[in-house]
DNA sequence: GCCCAGGAAGGGG
DNA sequence: CCCCTTCATGGG
């Protein structure tokens, strides 16, 4: 085993479980048990871990990560040195304070950065974003999470660490070689048979999310629909929380009700229009910064 | 029982 | 192209 900590000095604002905890990301567990349930003020004090896929240029083999957020430094403990897998995972590359600065001054952004101060999106792997969005449609966050975990304890691997198992998530092939009905019994509903064709088509070598690195955004986003299961929203946010393109602005419930209430001159319509309107009003380039902020603080009561 | 949850697919106009 | 219905499931 390996660990060490980060000191957040060098890194800008962070609060590990508003980013972990905010919906976003449904891949990591908090090892108390009571995920989304006590929320406390920045950090929070938990262990939160994830069982994460090689990742080209930053690490080689799979690894199990632990982290903790104590004050003003983030504690780890991982198979391999965690530093460049923490960094990536939770965009601490990202300049936080300049992002903000960027961004228009909003009533409404203002307040939920305040809220959620130190807040930071998440760059998630791009097969199990992919699915767990798939996974999001009408379906409380909780439960997103759930199916997640669900689906890793009973169709991933275990791998061993510290004395204990964690589950990856499964593979492209281990999701496909499964019956709609034995992704069903993990209460999946009709999102079963979308789940099981997208992770047929990523094992088969017929696309891979991967492919949108390096095209437009929209056009990121049409490609990213061919995946059953996928629309607009969907591939919005996978290309916010996995592929780096943080223009993006999902139109969830969430933000729809913050464009009717607070700008509802960006209702164009149709999704494109609509996402172009408040991806302009939210400063385009870091727009979907805005937008998870946004989404968080309507969520948990703001207003 | 009813309503809703980070929507999408399939059909018809 | 837009509009409508249907699709599971659990918690309030």
């Amino acid at each position: 085993m390996e660990s060490g900590a980060i000191q957040l000095a060098s890194v800008g604002p962070f609060d590990l479980q508003a980013t972990v905890e905010s919906g976003q990301t449904y891949l990591w567990d908090r090892a108390d048990g009571n995920m989304y349930e006590t929320m406390s003020a920045h950090g929070g004090d938990h262990w939160y871990e994830t069982v994460v896929p090689p990742v080209e240029g930053v690490s080689d083999e799979r690894a199990v990560v632990r982290v903790r957020q104590t004050d003003d430094r983030l504690e780890w403990e991982s198979t391999t040195d965690a530093v460049p897998l923490l960094t990536h995972l939770l965009r601490l590359d990202d300049d936080l304070d300049a992002i903000l600065d960027a961004t228009p001054d909003l009533p409404l952004l203002r307040r939920a950065y305040e809220a959620y101060r130190g807040m930071r999106l998440v760059r998630d792997p791009p097969f199990a974003c992919l699915v767990s969005f798939i996974c999001s449609a009408q379906m409380r966050v909780s439960r997103i999470h759930a199916m997640q975990t669900a689906m890793a304890a009973s169709f991933g691997d275990s791998v061993a660490f510290d004395g204990r198992r964690y589950d990856a998530f499964p593979t492209p092939a281990q999701l496909a070689e499964r019956t709609e009905d034995e992704l069903r019994d993990l209460s999946l509903g009709y999102r079963a048979p979308y789940v099981r064709r997208t992770a047929e088509m990523v094992a088969e070598g017929e696309a891979d999310p991967t492919d949108v690195r390096g095209m437009a955004y929209e056009d990121a986003r049409e490609y990213l629909t061919r995946f059953v299961g996928v629309g607009e929203k969907v591939a919005d946010c996978v290309l916010l929380f996995s592929l780096d393109f943080l223009e993006a602005v999902p139109l969830d419930t969430w933000i729809r009700t913050a464009i009717a209430d607070y700008y509802p001159e960006c209702d164009a319509g149709g999704y494109a229009e609509t996402s172009r309107a408040i991806r302009d009003r939210f400063g385009g380039e870091y727009a979907g910064y805005a937008q998870t902020y946004v989404f968080y603080y309507l969520r948990a009561g703001g207003e």
